[in-house]
DNA sequence: AGCACGCCGACT
DNA sequence: GTCGGCGTGCTC
């Protein structure tokens, strides 16, 4: 329809980035055009809202008072179909608020502001250092150039043990996707972006990329934002929020250590950034890159059923070898009474490892000195007002500490319950290990590194100054320390509880296990110094443990894998797990059981619970949980959306739907 | 998500 | 008498 037949002003659909599953309508001020994906700004409510526009010449069944007209219209780029297509795939998969989705992509709507001029532009040219790759790492990277070249859609299975050289070759890709003027995205996990990895891109490329996660100052979010927006930047290396910005001519993806759970949004929007990328790649007809040396289920999977290709690199890069992985069986060593927490094969490895000197790694996940607290006399138990957890007894700052909710009070000098004087700690944490090593080792300097110790990017740099300058002999850490890092003069990993993380009847937790020991042992012997890891295990029979020893993680995926597809698990099945949630625990129970008369019946859909959540009160929060469990070929969301429907839901309580749950909490 | 409206408890 | 707690409902 031509503007000269227009009698009434046009009527657009406009997204705002707030919790809605529809957009709003508007009308187009007179002489102006818009076209859908432009950003425009909307009076809502009492205030101006950036929004995106989704639908144009639309018929409103609003009458016209009640609709407002459109304030401004950006100048920047619409965002594109690929970007649109994205952010309705993510809803409707995750059964997310699409306006909710929207809201990763203008995470910075201070940017639209029209006021906002773009500096001169300082984008510099990539400074491409000759690559110096082995044969398998020029067969990878070749294919990668290809599919790059080609610009279609391609996932590819990146696979090689630490050390082998991945990033060498998915930066390859890199290099081709610039060459052709198209941007690319390197996914990481969050903790990983550390300055060792941005240094390396910089030495390779010799320009620093545009970096996004969720903890960069305001000012450079806006400058990353704008430069993504506008095609400006050409190499973007950011956490999973990363996903979901503007880009204009996306060209390369890389799912760097594509196993790693932190991959999984577990607030909010509720998704796998894995997943989201692989569809991103899909929608933008571009190759994706799944990098890992322990390669996720889903994604082996998809390599055997031909949908992922793989490339594999066997070897470790340059000189250095494997470490050698020894398990110690804690049931036949716990007769000794000397022991507490560091088996005498440990020990004696530490000693070895001293009189070397050469540096060793004692990994617990587990922070402070005890995490529990028990009463002599009465056997009272320290439990959290706020969730169902106990307190984690810190005797370094000598606290009781909820590390759920943070909560946190003095160590009490009698029980609370029956004012007996006598608690005693249950169970390690790494403070106790720390206290066992200084009475083993009195004379060896120790490191201990956990979110407490590292709380700012500059303790964390000091640590890791310490431990390159050959200062610390000893380190002691929880999983932070665990990814990423190089140690140059680290040669023993003791890890003090293999087990830990296999408890808890979450049907990752072998998985789990698998790839956070494998993490940690690949800590031990880089460069020329051969290293060694001992796990301590009560269960040294447990096919996790027989694969870390042996390196087999083919055979462990494929024993994984027959199980899961035994009892109809995911990637045979389709999972989900909807949580319930409220402040007042009778009301909550007699809602989930009245939800639990509403539950869908179909022979191919499985409905277990409800059931008190495992984490039955988390934040004064009291939760219950159903679990959804379907065939492959049902639609999950459909199942739940027609049951959510059906229903009518007090706004007191709050329904979170998790679609292929990994956190099980 | 914000923000306003509205109905009950403890304060100058 | 009012200040303010948060339950409820609406936003084109």
């Amino acid at each position: 329809m031509s503007a000269h037949y227009q009698l009434k002003p046009s009527i657009v659909r406009v997204l705002l980035p707030k919790p809605f599953h529809a957009p709003f309508d508007y009308f187009v001020p007179k002489e102006s055009f818009v076209e859908v994906g432009h950003y425009v700004q909307v009076p809502f409510g009492k205030s101006l809202v950036w929004g995106v526009v989704w639908e144009t010449n639309v018929l409103s069944t609003l009458p016209e008072h009640q609709i407002k007209e459109i304030r401004s219209i950006s100048s920047l780029p619409p965002l594109s179909p690929a970007a649109r297509k994205l952010l309705e795939w993510t809803a409707r998969y995750t059964l997310a608020p699409l306006g909710s989705v929207l809201k990763m992509t203008i995470s910075v709507p201070e940017t639209l502001k029209e006021s906002e001029k773009d500096f001169l532009s300082n984008a510099k040219s990539l400074d491409i250092k000759p690559s110096l790759l082995n044969h398998d790492q020029n067969f990878s990277a070749t294919a990668l150039k290809e599919a790059v070249a080609k610009k279609e859609f391609q996932p590819f299975l990146l696979e090689g043990v630490t050390g082998s050289g991945k990033t060498e070759v998915y930066f390859e890709g890199i290099k081709e996707a610039y060459g052709k003027g198209r941007q690319s995205l390197i996914l990481v996990p969050e903790i990983s972006l550390s300055a060792a990895w941005v240094d390396r891109f910089i030495d390779r490329f010799g320009i620093t990329p545009t970096i996004w996660h969720s903890d960069i100052t305001p000012a450079k979010k806006k400058k990353a934002w704008r430069s993504i927006v506008n095609g400006e930047a050409s190499v973007i290396v950011g956490a999973r929020s990363a996903l979901f910005l503007p880009y204009q001519n996306l060209g390369y993806i890389v799912v760097d250590e594509e196993h790693d759970h932190s991959y999984k949004q577990e607030t909010g929007v509720v998704y796998h950034a894995r997943d989201v990328a692989v569809m991103r790649a899909q929608l933008e007809q571009c190759p994706i890159v799944l990098s890992s040396a322990t390669p996720s289920l889903e994604t082996l999977y998809n390599v055997q059923q031909g949908k992922y290709k793989h490339l594999i690199l066997p070897e470790r890069h340059g000189v250095s070898t494997l470490p050698s992985v020894t398990l110690v069986d804690m049931k036949k060593v716990k007769g000794d009474k000397v022991i507490k927490w560091i088996s005498p094969p440990l020990k004696e490895a530490i000693q070895k490892t001293l009189d070397n000197n050469e540096q060793s790694l004692l990994f617990l996940n587990r922070r402070g000195y005890a995490p529990l607290l028990i009463c002599h006399a009465c056997g009272h138990h320290m439990e959290c007002p706020n969730c169902t957890t106990w307190l984690v007894y810190h005797k370094a700052s000598q606290m009781m500490q909820c590390h759920q909710c943070n909560y946190s009070h003095k160590l009490p000098s009698h029980c609370p319950e029956c004012n007996h004087q006598g608690l005693s700690p249950c169970g390690p944490g790494v403070e106790r290990i720390e206290e066992e090593i200084k009475t083993l080792f009195p004379n060896a300097r120790l490191l201990i590194m956990t979110s407490d110790t590292l709380s700012s990017p500059k303790k964390t740099e000091a640590s890791f100054k310490k431990i390159h300058g050959q200062e610390v002999d000893i380190i002691i850490g929880t999983q932070v320390m665990a990814k990423g890092h190089h140690f140059p003069f680290l040669t023993l990993v003791g890890v003090i509880d293999g087990d830990m993380s296999l408890g808890g009847g979450d049907l990752r937790a072998p998985e789990k296990t698998y790839q956070l020991l494998y993490q940690v042992g690949g800590r031990a012997g880089r460069q020329n110094l051969p290293g060694s890891v001992l796990i301590q295990t009560h269960t040294p029979e447990h096919p996790v443990m027989q694969a870390i020893q042996n390196y087999d993680h083919k055979r462990f995926l494929d024993l994984e894998l027959e199980s899961r597809s035994a009892l109809k698990f995911p990637p045979f099945g389709k999972l989900a797990a909807l949580i319930i949630s409220g402040k007042d625990p009778s009301f909550l129970e007699k809602y989930v059981h009245e939800m639990a008369r509403q539950i869908p019946h179909h022979e191919k859909v499985q409905v277990f619970g409800p059931a008190p959540a495992p984490l039955f009160k988390l934040h004064h929060w009291y939760r219950w949980r159903f679990l959804i469990k379907t065939e492959k070929e049902i639609g999950i969301q459909k199942v739940i959306k027609y049951w959510l429907d059906s229903l009518s839901i007090p706004s007191t309580l709050k329904i979170t739907v998790d679609i292929d749950p990994y956190s099980f909490t």
